[in-house]
DNA sequence: AGCACGCCGACT
DNA sequence: GTCGGCGTGCTC
């Protein structure tokens, strides 16, 4: 098979001999965490990262040849009883790096080595074969019966070039049955086109931008870096506006020119439409976008050419970090304290984190950028381990708002309202001078508690811990956790009391209302997560852009990279939303979020001005916010971390233990916590129920493990799983390194 | 992850 | 009597 030509390279025969009873270790994308072995037919030649289809009890499964671990010991497999590989797939095997960093990850996160390779293989799972493309071609006759239509399509086609058949219809401005026509005339033949590329070729010099001095100062380091091909972090570092983008561009376009490869990992980027557009501008085309919503026939036409070289540059979400890259030169993490970037279903993993070290295997440079970056990644800067480069000014001279403070426990709103006076006159005024205001608001729908009046019975989910939120758009309850959803209803369910069930606190459908009360003339907009689809997403925040909305009331949806050029005003309307359980996270998440919030403000030509409602003025984060002080959020913040040994002065793992009955979850978890081992500076917290104590009907209980810094805790859980107590009926022990929460 | 096998409740 | 529910264990 595949002879090369000239040579035969088939073995001699006595060594043929020993190839046929040759065997290859076979990770199966399955809950396994351990290759299979299968013998491997004569002829068949296969290196580690070949895809195969191979036997698996009753069916035929699709895996991955793995490299054998030049320690590991013989398996103990009766070899008479191996099947045999039923073929090799047509693909190119996946790159060492990346089998590098499925093993690293299952390592590290302790889940099974076959689910970490599941996810470097979902998207390739049914790959619908490439659409046929047809051409057509001008053959010199001429149709009996000639139109204006018909002229027209010739004339374009009379220059002999072939085009796709969609194509030729709309450079001649016919429609595609006057091709069709054309065809079955005999003045044109179809012809089978090759495959389209997957994407366009990014020009590296379409649109050079012209750089600040920082900007290009920062911009040779990281094209310095690019051509260094040597592993580097670089945390890129400036405040909303200051021209971040631009300047890692130019390292990608360092590697596009050098006929390599970059990948730009993005939250959420179905969204970042402002990412795209500012792609193409100093690009000239699209990049190769990848996430969940790209159509199963493109992706696979993108990872075929990643695999092959041809796509020089992703875009993508998270997943995009499994990708074959056959010659990856750069990873930019972009907004790279983003918790978007932190899976929590199946393989529990961060990202930004495993970039790192994707890159390290691969021996490339890597550029994490944040406004706001987590406290891991200034930890990190400040001691060394990534250069820091940055960006100080603000591009085009606007400034980033200070905050004022508005105490709501003085100067608030009257009951039922949550926009204080200041807060209100303040709008007022922005309208007055024809400007447009935001309100930031982190909660999502009408209300998030329902309540009966009369009996005082709260509207709860009924498979999670979590109260009901009321969408009156949508008129119905729902539960944000599981998707539960039910109608509002008429009278109590519980006492029957006829209307009397109450909203209590506020969303941002609420605050619209009030908008709407206050400023009966101007014109709002709520933009929320779940108010429609992409392309509505899209039109609204173009929308808003043009200045058709003089008021937007917006979750954290508006804290990403859209920007709103007339935004004079900017209202955080409750600041301590999630403040307050003494959760480092939340302060560090407050803070990114109100920070960033308040960066949409004076983007454009005028200054923009914040103000900032809260209850607790005086708490570290309120203070660093009011004084636009982020350096003292970051010194309270590390101290805090540090005096506490909690990430990343320490480290942390979470258990949770779940089953359908509480006693269940609770019991188990209790002996898992009993079968701990002693460890030097190892300790077991709990258990205690789950922040989420139910969730989708499953009852939670969870353990914290707090290790010193530089301790392997993966290690000590696996040896801690080894003694375990073993799971019965339905309850279930998930793990996750490095958890987001510490509380 | 899937799939077979096994052991207990309500049905053609 | 079987059909089928899910809980358990195995797959090179």
């Amino acid at each position: 098979m595949c002879g090369k030509p000239g040579f035969d390279l088939s073995p001699a025969p006595d060594q043929k001999k020993n190839m046929s009873a040759s065997i290859v270790d076979v990770l199966l994308p399955l809950g396994l965490d351990v290759p299979y072995s299968y013998l491997v037919p004569d002829g068949l030649d296969l290196v580690p990262g070949d895809l195969v289809a191979v036997p698996l009890g009753s069916r035929l499964v699709v895996g991955c040849v793995w490299p054998r671990a030049a320690d590991a010991p013989e398996k103990a497999v009766d070899t008479s009883k191996l099947k045999a590989v039923r073929k090799k797939l047509d693909h190119r095997p996946l790159p060492p790096d990346l089998i590098q960093l499925i093993d690293w990850m299952a390592d590290y996160t302790l889940a099974p080595r076959g689910m970490v390779l599941r996810m470097a293989l979902r998207h390739e799972e049914n790959p619908a074969p490439p659409r046929e493309r047809v051409g057509v071609r001008a053959t010199g006759h001429t149709p009996e019966r000639m139109t204006a239509a018909r002229a027209r399509l010739l004339q374009v086609m009379a220059d002999g070039f072939t085009r796709a058949k969609p194509d030729a219809a709309r450079e001649a401005g016919v429609s595609p049955s006057v091709v069709d026509g054309m065809v079955d005339e005999g003045a044109l033949e179809t012809l089978v086109l090759p495959p389209a590329p997957a994407a366009e070729t990014p020009d590296p010099d379409h649109a050079a931008p012209t750089l600040s001095e920082p900007q290009a100062e920062a911009a040779q380091a990281l094209v310095k870096a690019v051509r260094a091909k040597a592993f580097s972090v670089h945390l890129l570092d400036g405040v909303t506006g200051s021209g971040k983008t631009e300047v890692y561009f130019e390292a990608v376009a360092e590697a596009v020119r050098a006929g390599r490869q970059a990948l730009i990992l993005l939250p959420e980027i179905a969204l970042t439409q402002a990412f795209l557009d500012r792609f193409t501008k100093r690009f000239g085309v699209l990049p190769a976008e990848w996430h969940s919503g790209v159509s199963t026939r493109r992706r696979g036409r993108i990872l075929r050419g990643v695999a092959d070289g041809d796509v020089q540059v992703v875009a993508g979400a998270r997943s995009a970090l499994f990708l074959p890259f056959r010659d990856l030169a750069l990873t930019i993490v972009d907004e790279e304290h983003d918790p978007a970037y932190k899976q929590e279903d199946g393989v529990t993993y961060h990202a930004r984190d495993m970039a790192v070290v994707r890159a390290r295997f691969t021996k490339s440079p890597i550029v994490l950028t944040s406004a706001t970056p987590s406290i891991e990644t200034e930890v990190n800067a400040r001691r060394g381990r990534y250069a820091r480069l940055s960006l100080p000014l603000r591009f085009g001279g606007a400034k980033v708002p200070g905050l004022s403070p508005i105490d709501l426990r003085k100067d608030g709103p009257p009951r039922g309202r949550w926009i204080a006076p200041r807060l209100q006159a303040e709008i007022a005024q922005t309208l007055e001078d024809g400007g447009q205001a935001l309100l930031f608001l982190n909660r999502r729908g009408y209300a998030p508690l329902t309540l009966c009046r009369s009996c005082g019975v709260r509207m709860k989910c009924p498979s999670c811990s979590a109260w009901l939120v009321e969408h009156r758009f949508r008129r119905r309850l729902s539960c944000h956790h599981c998707g539960y959803q039910a109608p509002v209803p008429e009278q109590c369910p519980a006492c029957g009391e006829k209307d009397s069930m109450i909203p209590c606190g506020p969303g941002v459908e609420r605050l619209q209302e009030e908008v709407q009360s206050l400023f009966p003339q101007a014109r709002s907009l709520v933009l929320s997560s779940d108010i429609g689809g992409v392309e509505r997403m899209r039109a609204e925040l173009d929308a808003v852009a043009k200045g058709d909305v003089d008021v937007v009331v917006g979750t954290q949806l508006v804290a990403k990279g859209h920007n709103f050029p007339g935004l004079a005003l900017v209202g955080v309307v409750d600041a301590d939303v999630g403040l307050g359980h003494g959760d480092p996270r939340a302060a560090e998440r407050t803070f990114q979020l109100v920070h960033q919030v308040a960066g949409r403000a004076g983007r454009g030509s005028t200054e923009g001005r914040g103000f900032i409602q809260t209850h607790m003025p005086e708490h570290p984060v309120m203070q660093a916010l009011m004084k636009g002080d982020r350096a003292a959020f970051y010194e309270t913040e590390i101290a805090a971390r540090e005096e506490a040994q909690l990430p990343p002065f320490g480290r942390m793992a979470s258990l949770v233990v779940s089953a359908n009955e509480g006693p269940a979850a609770e019991g188990h978890a209790r002996r898992l916590a009993a079968s701990a081992p002693r460890a030097e500076g190892v300790r077991v917290l709990g258990p205690a129920e789950a922040p989420l104590a139910v969730l989708r009907g499953r009852h939670r209980w969870r353990l914290l493990v707090r290790a010193p810094r530089a301790f392997d805790l993966s290690g000590y859980l696996r040896a801690w799983r080894a003694v375990a107590p073993r799971v019965t009926g339905n309850t279930k022990v998930s793990i996750d390194v490095d958890p987001m929460s510490f509380l």
